[in-house]
DNA sequence: GATGAATGAGCGTTCATTCAT
DNA sequence: GATGAATGAACGCTCATTCAT
């Protein structure tokens, strides 16, 4: 109940609109400045409604950053999905699945920082839920994971810390972007680090599946489907 | 120049002393509450001072952050290099070094997640001394690796991604506790990780000074060279 | 521009109010205590409003200062005009207005030494201008002094000095209260100054104009062009 | 008692020779940024001592000001008797001690200023232990006004009212000098206002001691001592 | 439903004053 | 006698939250 966003409203299509207009505000102004830093009048603002209406949607300053983080982690879960839909080879989904988050972390950079700075900024309920929800974005990973090493195309290896491994490696776009950005794209951080963790993992079956879910990389530039996509660029000052 | 903090106090041990004695007061608080919500007044308390004499020795709450962020960075760079004081073998400087920054890390979760969330609250200057000193500590890394990569003992890998894959993965200790501390201890976690990181990396030569290097691991438990090192729970206090 | 008192508030007729709510409030606790001895709450208690409602109406302690003597001085800027209204005759004009601007100062003291005092702790663009609305004032009387001049009342004297002698001379009823106040009131001392000051300077025809000038003179009683002016006590409240 | 400065310090000498050095300071700094924004740091640092000391030569930061405030009165009363040392003749007297006053406010204009702003921060006995060292300095001029009368150089005139007038001529000069200083110096201001303030007050008799006594004015320029002293300069702007 | 003026608890910071050395 | 590190009361100011309109 408490772990709710209560509304003074009862138009639930009403309280929908409002809320994301909140949230997205917010969003953009934690992301940026942080969240104590940020005043619900500067909120208010940048939505576009009154500081008032705002507490007719919301009944607290930690509810909007719930909202918030909330719609983070949704965003994920909602993504990665979206990218497995229609694929059934194990390696296609696991491939479309690590991209997939790849490309929702890139889209929203601060977004994802937001989750790891502030989520400890919310009571422990509402930040269990946070938890809960990478958790199963966690788990739509591990499926893919699993699902390659039933099929025989990955190594009987440590699927819990073989998917944080992945996890991680996607997070740190994010968490070092200052490092990283300036060196090179997401898609080639992509197909360098899939290279350098995969080639240990994946059989000898895998191997071939794996070059046909690389030829279904969506929006992949021609040459990058080739077999040595980690042509390293710049390397390190 | 204003990346110092500067104190109206003149004998430098007095200074030190009680800087130090702030800092650490703030990284506790800090780390348990986070830097806003956390006041002046309780760090004093905390520190067993009063409020005018944090202003003697810092001119700003942001100075006290800034102390806490440097000696926690500090300490990663202390760690590491006494890990390695005496070792020679590249491949047991590589396994020190990563063990010693995943214990250090390990005895100061709180400071490192501190690192991750509150950097961002430090003005331009400072926000990039810290990333430099971070920065310095993935060096202490990746020079282990390149010597490895000279001797032959790891494969012609691309050494700064594989750093990051490490140091991401020591820092996930800390990012990740949540879920992994009351699964495994610290050493196993290294153990698992080392051995799917290493093993698409090392080479055959690599492979025998791995096993001497484990031999070397400080305290090491005979049995977690075994297939299964996850059985170990936690060594450290 | 900075030169303006900035307000949260949009509605002018309530900044307007505010503003004077607050203004009257800090000339009464300025004048009795001095500015940087009163606190801000002080004033809100004063006005009867709460200490955030203030910054809403200004960004900074230093603007209700300058509110408060910009008040002062516009209030000799209204007063004298006020008292000019209708008078043709020169010498009229002129006793007019220097009666009238000691009778705002009479009415006002404290807040006549306010500006004395606390004009130095604006900031340069404020005290700058506060000082131009002072010219202004003495202007009003400088005109009236030129046009007795031009009409041969008063001789071709120095009129920037003898402008500045009647300024000082009300001002010094204010800045020499606690000498003045408990001998004679504000209208002896007016009498006899202006004696003083015009024997020399007024020519023969002047002397005529004179005395019908004091004939006019508001609430006078009829003795007080006697030869003996002092022996009357204050009149004003 | 209270209205003395209490030191703990028991050699007199020492205690002359610090208050001094204190007070320098002090009238200095309070001049330039006024009494409650000097810290008492700061009049420790240009006296060149440390706070503590301070402390055993002043009880509190009010007796700092006192004792600022006195030097200055103290400097009226110590100049005025040293210029009219010697002189015997009435008119020669009230002139030089004019003049003398007018020179010691311009050589400490910021001094003089500091009495008008802050002798209101003074606790009551002190602040009228101040206001009877005006009334003293006051004494000075009306002696020798009242001498003037008495030996038939003056008129008959209002003498109260006609020393308050010359001494806030003098004091206009400091109060005034934002709008006086840059038009023209000490001594043509004093010619002036003298003419101005003397020509109907001074006998016949008393018009040749005049011209003998402004003969008499120390250090003014040849020509300035002839019939007309008062040349206008610049008249306004 | 929406607004934004009003509130006041609470924070960062300063600085007069003390006192051990 | 002199020092300056230490104290803590008190101030200016902010901002989450409320509520009359």
């Amino acid at each position: 109940m408490t772990v709710k966003v209560v509304s003074k409203i009862e138009v639930p299509e009403l309280v929908a609109l409002r809320q994301r207009q909140i949230l997205q505000a917010a969003v953009a102004l934690y992301g940026k400045q942080g969240y104590h830093v940020t005043t619900i009048r500067e909120v208010a603002q940048r939505a576009g409604v009154s500081v008032g209406l705002i507490y007719q949607y919301v009944s607290d300053k930690e509810d909007v950053l719930f909202l918030a983080l909330t719609e983070v982690l949704d965003s994920y879960l909602r993504e990665i999905p979206r990218a497995l839909a229609g694929l059934t080879d194990p390696m296609a989904r696991f491939n479309a699945a690590v991209r997939a988050y790849g490309h929702v972390i890139d889209e929203r950079i601060e977004a994802t920082l937001l989750v790891y700075r502030e989520t400890k900024s919310l009571r422990r309920e509402r930040r269990d839920l946070i938890k809960q929800k990478e958790a199963d974005s966690n788990r739509l990973i591990s499926d893919c994971v699993e699902h390659c090493v039933r099929e025989g195309l990955f190594e009987d290896i440590d699927v819990e810390l073989f998917t944080y491994q992945i996890v991680m490696f996607c997070h740190a776009w994010a968490l070092k972007s200052w490092h990283f950005k300036s060196r090179l794209g997401i898609d080639d951080y992509l197909d360098r680090g899939l290279k350098l963790m995969l080639n240990p993992v994946v059989t000898t079956r895998g191997k071939n599946a794996y070059g046909r879910a690389l030829e279904a990389r969506p929006a992949a530039a021609p040459d990058s489907q080739s077999d040595k996509p980690a042509r390293k660029t710049r390397r390190s000052a």
